[in-house]
DNA sequence: TTCATTCTTGACATCATCGTCAATGTTGAC
DNA sequence: GTCAACATTGACGATGATGTCAAGAATGAA
């Protein structure tokens, strides 16, 4: 290989993430991409040919550091306990930041109508992926729910933590956050 | 009055309400809107000012239909049927259109970060206000339940819907969204 | 009828972003 | 050491959005 590339594309892909969870796909800019990487704006084009190309390789990064840490927060003590671990994880990873970045698949998701199909699928993915691990979670109490059951359940949760993301953005704290976690859980934990 | 306005300021707002709906506020432009309305950018200027106050105006004229909808799909019946009656209509609000328009609300509080202080405040408006007709709603059920303990499952409930609206952006259909909420309501129901 | 007031119109300057490209390095292969 | 291959750089033209403005048109008041 010759005339080498000048940069690491890994920490190049890890500062385009926080670009992207800063400011979401559609505000940031090349130019924001290129002052944040310090790789000049027609390297990038040269290297990823657009910005949704960087954005997909910074997303599924993200993708799978988040969902192995829900996988790890709900395999954390009983089904309730994960559940409570799991809410605490995607409050903190919500709230994180000055100012908070929110959550980087729930802002994405609301550019749908703007975005291309494959960044469609991957907010597709990243919530059936998680919606199959608290399916896996909260089934795991074996005999006393159907399996139906546990996934309309895990559904639902997903979509709970939709709204928590949303209401972050809205201007709620991190403790009326987890407030309403707390009462969620407790309301739906008869059935876990 | 001399030289009179030439256009119908209510059906103009009614128009930019369906532009932003499906655009949103921060997509939609001023072109968009002279298109839509059949008024020249300038007159738009020289009327509203900017972009934002035309959103304003539109975004309270839907605040007001939406939350009085809210409240007469929670009134209708008992507190049970009235959650039921009212998650029919948000989700037919937000699927809506073809291709569906999703939830103003929603989409707006997701662009919080480049929004004004009068945007934001519109938007942390609704909920609030929504959350109280819900902590009314499902408060009416005397000595079962403590008002804070209302309140909390109130703010639930707003959360909750604004997991149905992101789940809506990321393409789950309405029968799907309707299959969560009765299994939401069906969770916290034993509250109610 | 006249006129002052206000709205309307189309053009203008400005700005930010995009995507491309030719020129210019730089490096590893031979 | 030479050179082909690739990366980097800065500039370029195109596009689309913003906000402003001068000139023209329309209308109610006097």
């Amino acid at each position: 290989m010759v005339g080498v590339r000048q940069f690491d594309e890994d920490a190049l892909i890890a500062t385009a993430l926080d670009v992207f969870w800063r400011k979401g796909l559609h505000d940031a800019t090349m130019q924001d991409l290129a002052a944040a990487t310090g790789v000049q704006r027609g390297s990038l084009y040269n290297a990823y040919g657009d910005k949704e190309a960087i954005f997909l390789r910074a997303f599924d990064q993200y993708a799978e550091q988040f969902l192995h840490a829900a996988g790890s927060a709900l395999a954390s003590g009983d089904p309730a306990a994960g559940l409570r671990n799991f809410f605490d994880m995607i409050i903190v990873n919500m709230t994180e930041g000055a100012p908070a970045r929110g959550c980087l698949t729930t802002r994405t998701a609301l550019d749908a109508a703007i975005s291309s199909e494959d960044v469609r699928r991957r907010v597709q993915g990243v919530l059936s992926r998680l919606e199959q691990l608290i399916g896996k979670a909260i089934g795991a109490v074996p005999a006393r729910r159907s399996v139906a059951d546990a996934n309309r359940l895990a559904r639902v949760i997903v979509t709970f933590t939709r709204g928590l993301a949303v209401m972050e953005r809205a201007g709620y704290s991190r403790k009326q956050l987890r407030e309403s976690a707390t009462t969620f859980i407790d309301a739906v934990i008869g059935d876990v």
